[in-house]
DNA sequence: AATATAAACGCAACAATGTTGCATGGATTG
DNA sequence: CAATCCATGCAACATTGTTGCGTTTATATT
């Protein structure tokens, strides 16, 4: 299955245009098994030995899927990003992240739409939301 | 004006135990002074001469100035605290922010209340809510 | 298949934010 | 006045993330 989503990640990278090299396959396909949102340590703890890629080439490699829109960051208030894999409504972008003040992780509240009948203070643009419910995991509380 | 700020800003930090040093009073002053959440940066930089802190002391000072709820903490997506004095409404931790794209300021959005009309799943508890809009603000827009 | 080339990569060095340990100084209390 | 404890300053460190630059490698072209 791992190997599938290595197949299925090596079409995404090759239809945006990018090299399909090691290190973005399995940066990717890591993504794509996660349902959480992973961090860059996270990320380069579970790449295969074989595929150890510098820190700074994980970097570059998770902003160039980021710039792609297959995968998205996610903020936090520990001062990590998190990313996760793009896939049907996630691309919206507008859906809200929980967080998990025990053990730190982070899943997608698909269910939690956002409403928008608020508005900003006159001349304020809107660009896009970002909501984050902190408390406790099932394993944690 | 300010002088007012500064006996407020003393009274409250007497009322909570500690001592009301010029580093505190002056932090706690400035923050009340500010309608938005300002870093550790904009506040070591607005601090009188007389007044100069190490950044390890306003680290502490902030730190201290939260675990009394007299101020704050403001996540954001820069990996950068910000820091909003507590006075009515901002004392529930449930309003919401917005920050400008641009220019990077904060400011609280105290008429955009957060509907409780969602659910976690199973197991999962509750404890609090982020919610940042990103946008323009009007000086940017 | 060989080659050219632009895209990825790895290393080193750097920047920014924030934290910890420890010695010093100054206010508060007895 | 002395003892104590809180707050401060300095140095050193940790972590996350970025930039410059020379090298390697995937992919297209021959």
């Amino acid at each position: 299955m791992l190997n599938q989503l290595h197949i299925t990640a090596e079409d995404m990278i090759q239809q945006n245009g990018g090299r399909a090299t090691a290190g973005r396959i399995g940066i990717l396909a890591i993504l794509l098994a996660e349902q959480q949102a992973m961090t860059h340590r996270e990320i380069e703890q579970r790449l295969p030995e074989a595929v150890q890629l510098d820190r700074v080439t994980l970097y570059r490699a998770l902003e160039w899927l980021a710039g792609k829109n297959l995968i998205h960051k996610v903020t936090s208030d520990d001062r990590v990003w998190r990313y996760h894999a793009n896939r049907g409504v996630h691309n919206t972008h507008q859906h809200a992240h929980f967080k998990c003040m025990c053990c730190a992780q982070v899943i997608c509240l698909d269910a939690l739409t956002i409403e928008r009948n608020w508005h900003l203070p006159t001349g304020y643009r809107f660009q896009e939301i970002e909501l984050t419910v902190k408390g406790l995991c099932a394993d944690c509380g």
